[in-house]
DNA sequence: CCTACCGATCGGTAGG
DNA sequence: CCTACCGATCGGTAGG
């Protein structure tokens, strides 16, 4: 939406005694211009903190601090700490979802292992690749969320795991998944999810090794790709 | 902090004023001088806040409240808040190595199989049988310890981990274990430690099933038992 | 181990 | 989004 007023581009020179707003009605603009922005920048900043720090040792002011904020502006986009976080999560967990679906779209037709591949690629991307602070807070700190924020949560949630499930049944009829398709997703996604506390870009296997012992790991030499 | 002003100031002069206050606590004398009771109490209480709060979540006056304790009485008997979160990941972290050692023990000379599956076992029992908030406590929330902690931690888990090796080893000669060992180690550690996470003693499968289910994801049926 | 207390910090808010 | 601020809480301590 084009804003009415030409307002000076957001600089970070530092608040004078006097800075010169625009007149009329800056807020609104200021509002309509940056929200989104500002907004997302935020979330970063807080998923980034959350995951180093987690939920309970970051402050409102670290996040304020790192997004370039004065303490008190975090909640102008965000009514308490906790809306923050939970938005970091559904957030996480929507970019997820998506990313999965579109990895099952494109192997579509394909056996079921390399659907699994596929799977555990992707999952490994959104756990350890880049902009990668989201679903490891959601994973680590879920404990911080009330009753409601938790429910919602866990609908999502569902819609992924559920992605899962026909992959893995058909790697269990066919021998190469051997044990129960319930616990098989667990452990599997336990293994995965874990490789948050270990994993180092800098000088571990690439994210392709990984995937590669994961599959080696799980699922039997038994069954032919096709 | 309810007004209790107006307390007679404290004798000024005659040391042989009586005693503001009453005498006589006839419930605790006797059981408070037991030190290590109390210690180890203070550290299963700690414990288990830990593991269902967090660690930062959780605050001192919580445990000490738990503990049948006034708010200021916990640092009798730890230095800090980050020492008792240090005492309680230092105790599961022995009673673990203790019982993996004993188990591996009891299965010298059998094949490999059977002693991951020890391992295996035992790995479930210490995270999700009795008395299981230590462990929990060590891996979900070693972000809060310093550094030379978190060095002295480390020793302890990788005598830890040093028990899996060679069993993964023998089972990756076998070929029963496909992914390298370094990687499957680290995979199939997570995958236990996740249950962490979902099991629920009360209407999910038992530790055996778990088991069960793990060595059949992680092994192949190709290696006979023995 | 308790009483009484302190200094620092924190989430959050009013008003601009 | 900033300034200025509050009420509550927290880890920790002195002294008994």
């Amino acid at each position: 939406m084009p804003a009415s007023t030409a307002a000076p581009p957001k600089s970070l020179t530092a608040p004078s005694a006097h800075a010169v707003r625009p007149r009329g009605r800056p807020r609104k603009t200021l509002q309509e211009r940056d929200d989104g922005n500002r907004r997302a920048a935020l979330l970063a900043t807080a998923a980034a903190l959350f995951r180093s720090q987690g939920f309970a040792a970051t402050t409102t002011r670290d996040i304020a601090a790192a997004a370039g904020m004065q303490s008190g502006s975090p909640f102008y986009h965000f009514k308490s700490k906790d809306a923050l976080l939970f938005a970091v999560m559904q957030e996480g967990m929507r970019a997820a979802l998506a990313r999965q679906q579109t990895t099952l779209q494109q192997l579509a037709g394909q056996p079921p292992l390399a659907q699994l591949r596929g799977l555990v690629q992707t999952h490994f991307a959104v756990l350890l690749g880049p902009d990668s602070d989201f679903i490891p807070v959601m994973l680590y700190e879920s404990r911080a969320l009330n009753v409601a924020q938790r429910a919602e949560l866990a609908a999502l949630q569902s819609q992924y795991e559920a992605l899962w499930v026909p992959v893995l049944a058909a790697l269990h009829t066919s021998g190469a998944l051997r044990a129960p398709v319930g616990l098989a997703r667990l452990l599997i996604l336990g293994a995965l999810n874990w490789s948050v506390q270990w994993f180092d870009p800098h000088k571990a296997a690439s994210l392709d090794d990984l995937s590669d012992a994961a599959l080696a790991l799980f699922v039997g030499p038994g069954a032919p790709a096709s």
